[in-house]
DNA sequence: AGCTTCATTCAACGAGCGTAGAACGAAATC
DNA sequence: GATTTCGTTCTACGCTCGTTGAATGAAGCT
């Protein structure tokens, strides 16, 4: 029926998905390794054996498709940033908001999310023009995050059922103006 | 020297500000009791005979001070909010953030945030002119929070040592188009 | 002074957690 | 077919947590 590797390969898989929804939907500290193996129909001992601990488990899952730094023109940054937040708004990204979720309360989280959006945050102040580029990015980022965390993780009415290109085309302003694009240069759609 | 009244008086708001800073600092799950007795210099036990249970001091604690909601012409309205945020960027609002850091992993942190942020966008909708009212109150929300939360509590670089005036002001334009301000009504400066 | 109140401490409970290691049984190897 | 490997479960340890109730001793009252 089934190979040993392809059993393991299956189980492995169904473990980080349970894990990684866990983890998204109630923060590090909530979610416990017996309910993550209950969920993925095993016992929380083999949790324990395949990833080592629950922390090691939590890392796994938090090494997420980190996406393409911005680059260009001020007005192809924002393009870009605005193309990433509407791609994150049409389908959820799990593994993003396992450490959203968790970043406030889990000192690893926090971590990894500062490994992941201090470089980000480094190369975006580059890519923009004019004063105050840092503060301009940080911005920027605060933003981002706060829409996803209201959109799915607080799920504020208001947000949660958001046609993501109604939201792209209000903050595209918003951007190009933090971005330092100048006025003449800005468009109305991309 | 001093009456059992006062004492007591002193006690609670000793504890209360203990439990506001872990609160703020670690989230709901990683203050413990025994911590916050310790901060306040006192027995564990203490605290929860004066105050019943975890729950019901994290609720003591996040009954902060809500803010007016902002009311008036689209210009008005932007401008209210702005101040807002500039007040909680130039001193640290601990009772705000202790909501903030617990409401991803604590139910009813989510909910206290809940009843105190639906209403504010419900008034903050109807005093926002054009269409899509609400997803642009959304938007506005989510953006300050955002803001909040990468300068407290994940003290990112390039939000930590803002100057709250100069990401008020970077930050005008983008409340103005998103509260509905027509281009020619807008102002550089308040 | 004697009785009461109450701020405060102390010791202990039951539950849930991450984790460890022994035990079992089916697949893999020879 | 015998032996080894390994996916998986079971049981249990040690710890920390929120919470409880009895004990203590000083303040308040008559």
């Amino acid at each position: 029926m089934s190979t040993r590797a392809e059993q393991r390969r299956n189980t492995e898989a169904r473990i980080l998905e349970a894990a990684g929804r866990m983890f998204a939907d109630l923060g590090y500290e909530r979610t416990t390794i017996r309910a993550i193996a209950s969920a993925a129909g095993v016992d929380g001992g083999l949790v324990m054996h395949y990833f080592g601990s629950k922390e090691a488990l939590f890392a796994k899952v938090a090494r997420f498709s980190s996406e393409e730094p911005p680059s260009g023109t001020p007005e192809e940054v924002a393009e870009q940033l605005l193309a990433a937040l509407a791609r994150r708004l049409e389908d959820e990204p799990v593994a993003s908001l396992a450490v959203l979720r968790s970043m406030l309360t889990h000192d690893d989280a926090a971590e990894d999310f500062r490994a992941i959006a201090l470089p980000r945050l480094d190369r975006l102040a580059e890519a923009l023009s004019g004063e105050d580029a840092r503060l301009r990015a940080g911005l920027i980022n605060a933003i981002t995050h706060g829409i996803l965390i209201e959109r799915y993780l607080l799920q504020i009415a208001g947000l949660e059922t958001v046609d993501p290109q109604k939201a792209i085309d209000l903050l595209r302003p918003c951007f190009q103006l933090l971005a330092g694009v100048q006025p003449d240069e800005r468009t109305a759609e991309h």
